[in-house]
DNA sequence: ATATATACATAATTTTCTTATGCATAATAA
DNA sequence: TTATTATGCATAAGAAAATTATGTATATAT
């Protein structure tokens, strides 16, 4: 809600690194998982999720599955080799980011 | 240059923090200063920072005045009363958002 | 019966960048 | 001395990545 419009940019890195550690997820699933994370903070919209998951595929970083559960469609999506290696160099991206913006809002900050 | 990407969003409230703890800035000094406080991380291409710094001007946050030195222009921005305590809002919310995305990239981290 | 939760999708629009360009002066390197 | 780099501003065109608004459909709770 109020954080919504700051994760611009960050949100495929998200979506590779929960997979990554999630093994194979669902949108709905994320949507709900980086609400529990962010303690409600950051809330992934459909409009932004589902295109950027269809991206994600269609640069060969995901593969997807149907499934059908409670007769309710649901489409599992899990890394490919390459969406693995491309998950490790974006997650040192992000990660060097925070550190950079918290050298900027927070010098005194210490991360362990 | 390798995170440019990722900054979408914060970089009116990186302006603003700034302005916050130095007083007063011209454009060029903000771009040179990030770039120092992330060791060249974050480079603020002039495209961006300009028409922010116009826009944060135009909503009343900050007032502008003009200084020649070494018969160079200058445009010296300062925060007004109500850029400051706009400030105090948005850093905070960037601060959030920065836990957040620890929260998902690196739960073990720790923030002191 | 109605609202909420689950589950997907896309189109229109807006925001916010990047890239490219332009002007101008000062300092430094070739 | 001439070319490049640094300083300093600005804006236009285009791309990227969101938001907002819809749409469809089933399940569950009130």
């Amino acid at each position: 809600m109020s954080n919504s419009k700051l994760y611009k940019g960050s949100l495929n890195t998200i979506i590779l690194k929960l997979l990554d550690e999630q093994g194979k997820m669902y949108g709905y699933e994320i949507t709900q998982k980086v609400k529990a994370l962010t303690k409600g903070e950051l809330q992934i919209t459909e409009g932004a999720l589902y295109p950027a998951l269809h991206k994600l595929e269609a640069e060969g970083l995901l593969d997807v599955e149907v499934a059908k559960v409670d007769n309710r469609l649901r489409k599992y999506y899990k890394l490919t080799e390459v969406g693995e290696k491309e998950t490790i160099n974006r997650l040192a991206e992000l990660e060097e980011f925070i550190r950079s913006m918290q050298n900027i809002v927070n010098p005194n900050w210490s991360i362990n």
